[in-house]
DNA sequence: TATTTAAGATAGTAATACTATTATTTAAAA
DNA sequence: TTTTAAATAATAGTATTACTATCTTAAATA
């Protein structure tokens, strides 16, 4: 029997299933590694259809623009991040122990899944680093959230927060110090590798460093 | 006797210095005024010209694109917080009051500078919180770190990290503490604003409230 | 077999992100 | 005061981007 991961997407992100055709694969596929090599400024509908071999009308078909497909895989991301979240923790009794899980799963660059066919992991957690925020930091952020696009992100933070409540019933902050915890291990990576004098890991660029910067910082402020 | 403040500003950004004319001058305040209003990804030359009343062309001969023009606005920022950091912890002893300041300082909506004609700096701070970090997130973020873009934004994070260290000289992650705080105070804030069950502050939406919940991760994380 | 549906092919438009040219105004230098 | 240079304004033009529309073909389904 094979196995395969599907994380069930908000549909106001797409206009046609990109998980029910190949062409619709080929998009996720493609466009992971044409953002990754170029970065999401530099992608565009026409390249990304040449990049597939149809064209930039086939790609129209599916998402009305690039931010919604940006959006789609960045909260492909999130939901699959949740699972990982899920199933690591899955039977952990004592919720430091998962809050120290939940940091490393955060902060590592993962291993590409073989249960997900047409997703590249590893690039994908890539392109959170660097495109994470730009499916937030907009103009029409109020509407994108009223039509729920955030809420595998919330999803996660709201998790989270729960680990940390745990540790700490009395932490008054838990929310805010979850969304601070998933930023950072991003950030800071990104930090680490392109501005290392905002970091003090720029000698290693390992990013157990980070995981041991976020730990300190955690545990300290939960008070563990 | 008249007092105007200048920062100075890292010629590479520009193709003219807009601090030389009144033109310049109006490209600076038009563009503060259009990217608060509508979001960088709204923002054209076509349309600051408009704003202006001169022509695209116009804008051109100070600034090559409208990226180079984000980081000039907010290398302007930073230089002018950095001033303002130096002159309120002026003559202060105490690291720990400084870092407070520090926090206050880079959390709360400043007033608007009278000594900066043209700059109108509670609307650059919304900026900052909406489209600072587009700065560097970049696929050439590696050319832009070579040519100092962003010097001063790595200056105040180094002042930061100095100010902790005095708090505490054994904390081993003063950089990386600093870019945390600038980052968060910040993007909480965004967060409290637009996405507010990433935070605890949904319900008073008040700056106080991070403030008070950076000191708490700050102070417990340094052991003071 | 008829019919719906997806995909491919092609064309076209408005806006964006520029570059280039020339004319006009302003200001500094000779 | 005249000359010269520099800044600006006005206009035009191009390649690319971000779409929309339409028509045909192929495949799946009823």
């Amino acid at each position: 029997m094979e196995i395969e991961l599907q994380i069930k997407m908000n549909p106001s992100l797409y206009l046609r299933d990109p998980e029910q055709s190949e062409l619709g694969k080929n998009i996720i596929k493609h466009s992971i590694q044409l953002i990754y090599d170029n970065g999401f400024e530099a992608f565009t509908f026409k390249k990304l259809a040449e990049s597939i071999g149809t064209t930039e009308a086939g790609v129209y078909r599916y998402f009305e623009n690039k931010h919604k497909l940006l959006v789609y895989i960045i909260s492909w991301y999130w939901g699959w991040i949740q699972f990982q979240l899920n199933y690591q923790t899955n039977n952990i009794k004592d919720p430091i122990v998962k809050l120290k899980k939940v940091i490393t799963l955060l902060s590592t660059n993962v291993e590409d899944d073989i249960t997900t066919g047409h997703v590249d992991e590893p690039q994908l957690h890539q392109i959170l680093i660097s495109e994470g925020s730009k499916a937030y930091l907009t103009n029409h952020v109020g509407m994108d959230n009223k039509q729920q696009f955030f809420k595998p992100y919330k999803d996660l933070c709201n998790s989270v927060g729960e680990i940390i409540l745990e540790c700490n019933p009395k932490y008054k902050y838990p929310h805010s110090l979850a969304s601070t915890i998933i930023e950072m291990a991003h950030l800071q990576n990104f930090f680490m590798n392109h501005l290392p004098s905002l970091t003090d890991f720029s000698k290693s660029k390992d990013e157990k460093e980070i995981i041991k910067y976020l730990e300190d910082l955690v545990f300290n402020t939960i008070r563990i």
